[in-house]
DNA sequence: GATTCTATTTATAAACT
DNA sequence: TAGTTTATAAATAGAAT
């Protein structure tokens, strides 16, 4: 963004690529806080790359786990499909879903 | 953003912080998805809150069951601490840090 | 209540230090 | 080459639909 649209593609310079990172990096983070904060939610982060030899985590490495655990049981790519046709079927038997978005 | 600045407080009307919510949610995943691609990282995100029944995951179950592996070594936050003073002291003995950040 | 519009704030690419 | 500044793109709060 700013001085230029940014062409979604991997930057190609190695140095400017680590600049963007900081600053994205950043600024996801912010957004992360902001959304758990305005919005009441949880949210936990993992990025992984090669500026660090850890993964990073947010908030913490504690949430992250706490939260990534809810996401053990949830179906794989392959199953997920199935349960959107059949979420989809629920919808349509039933006048209108519950769920929120 | 925008009309107003935005108070960093939860959103006491519920239809509006849940409009909220949804913008906001887009807007993350957006930003992570760019991350990715620009600057070539992992990233794992979970988003868990009262709008749906399940947790959702960012780019999908299975990246984020995978991302999640590299973080159940971690330490926890006691031991966190410890860690960054050992780091810290690292970086008192050698003359520069080799991480980047 | 969801979708679109628009004024404004916020994020950030490039420049500069 | 990390921090600061600035011009501009992108996100989004509130309004309109």
């Amino acid at each position: 963004m700013s001085r230029n649209k940014v062409n979604y593609a991997l930057i190609e310079d190695a140095s400017y690529r680590k600049v963007s990172y900081n600053k994205r990096m950043k600024g996801i983070l912010k957004k992360s806080d902001e959304l758990k904060t305005l919005c009441d939610v949880e949210v936990a982060t993992v990025i992984y790359g090669p500026y660090r030899n850890e993964p990073y985590t947010f908030p913490n490495n504690d949430v992250v786990r706490n939260t990534f655990i809810k996401v053990k049981e949830l179906p794989t790519l392959e199953r997920s499909k199935n349960m959107v046709t059949r979420e989809e079927f629920t919808m349509q038997i039933t006048s209108k879903g519950k769920e929120g978005k």
